[in-house]
DNA sequence: CGCGACGTTGATTTGCCTCAACGATTGTGG
DNA sequence: CCACAATCGTTGAGGCAAATCAACGTCGCG
């Protein structure tokens, strides 16, 4: 039972390693703890690593030019992040990747997912099956934004994330379904009334 | 210069063919036109193919609770189209898709594509860019959502989709950023009364 | 202890929606 | 080929959801 048993159980969730293959994999990967509040990538760096969160928190951000925080994405225990457009293109890309809170992460660098794939091919799917669901995850949230009002946003990332939503500080939540935090503890306020 | 070139320009942009490869990839497809505001795909149904289109335009869209349409995207010439989480699944889906005018487009059958992937392994790189590209252009337009107004949307969408702007009505582009018809309406007319 | 980050609450404003009425265009069946 | 319907775009009046601005209480942490 090592601490190499979550990231293990992820890949397991799409294909299946051998002890050889497996051996290989976690040779490849890079642990690392993270402060709460601490960057594992800034904006306009280039993204050179995916990244597992063991415990612990990572949001994906941008700033706009009025200072405020747009979040696109958490990264709770047994998620991946990594700021996709940067590390497809090894360009420099808009993405802040940050804890919100102390972390335990391991990375996988962009040049060792290229070895992985030569030894073990079967990698090329599992990476693949993930920026497929990926895909579809953003799809859904795009056509949620164009049709739902806040509330029901709210709702939704409930059911996405129960075990952020009293993790993590309000402004967060608020900021990722698109709304002011004063907003939303409005909004908040109001639905403990009706449902208690 | 046949009809086919258009699609062979496409992939060569992302993996290179042989003459051979070529005319096992054209062998796959099906040739298919489409008439002003015909179906290609409904909800509830089981999306089977990748659509590509020659000419004229598609869009994929959802219908919430009240009747009104959610746009996720349109196919433009040049443009993939299909419903990513019914295709990958191969399970109902929520998408419709629908010619936006008289079009003629290419469908490769999920069948094919894994055929496809046999007898020419490299397409496996061209569909995983395919979707590495579309993740990108999903992720970008989520911050958009989050952090631009209307206006900003609108032009962001006039240099995405240049063509389309004058080709389309203008409720089908109010739906794609996310506002009413008459919200857009008169967005568009205080915007020329500024620059003419 | 005191300072910053967070959450709350209220007053006011605004971006966008709703509803309704009205031309202009398109297209379609008789 | 025309009449009529359907679709589209425009405009105006009024309403609501959410933003903005500001004040204040609370907590955790250095």
């Amino acid at each position: 039972m090592s601490h190499f048993d979550l990231i293990l159980k992820n890949v397991a969730r799409i294909i299946h390693l051998s002890p050889d293959e497996e051996r290989v994999f976690v040779g490849f990967l890079e642990e690392k703890s993270v402060k709460n509040r601490q960057f594992l990538l800034e904006e306009g760096k280039v993204c050179r690593h995916s990244t597992f969160v063991c415990h612990g928190c990572l949001k994906g951000y941008t700033v706009d030019k009025n200072g405020f925080e747009h979040i696109l994405s958490f990264a709770p225990p047994d998620w991946w992040i990594a700021d996709m457009f940067s590390l497809f293109a090894q360009r420099p890309g808009q993405l802040n990747i940050r804890a919100t809170e102390a972390s335990m992460v391991f990375q996988l660098s962009k040049t060792n997912q290229e070895l992985l794939y030569q030894q073990v091919p079967k990698f090329e799917r599992f990476f693949r099956v993930l920026t497929e669901n990926s895909l579809v995850a953003h799809q859904q949230r795009i056509l949620d934004n164009l049709s739902l009002t806040a509330e029901e946003r709210y709702a939704h990332f409930c059911q996405k994330y129960p075990s952020l939503v009293h993790a993590l500080p309000q402004k967060e939540i608020a900021s990722y379904i698109g709304v002011t935090p004063e907003f939303f503890s409005k909004m908040r306020s109001r639905l403990l009334k009706t449902s208690p």
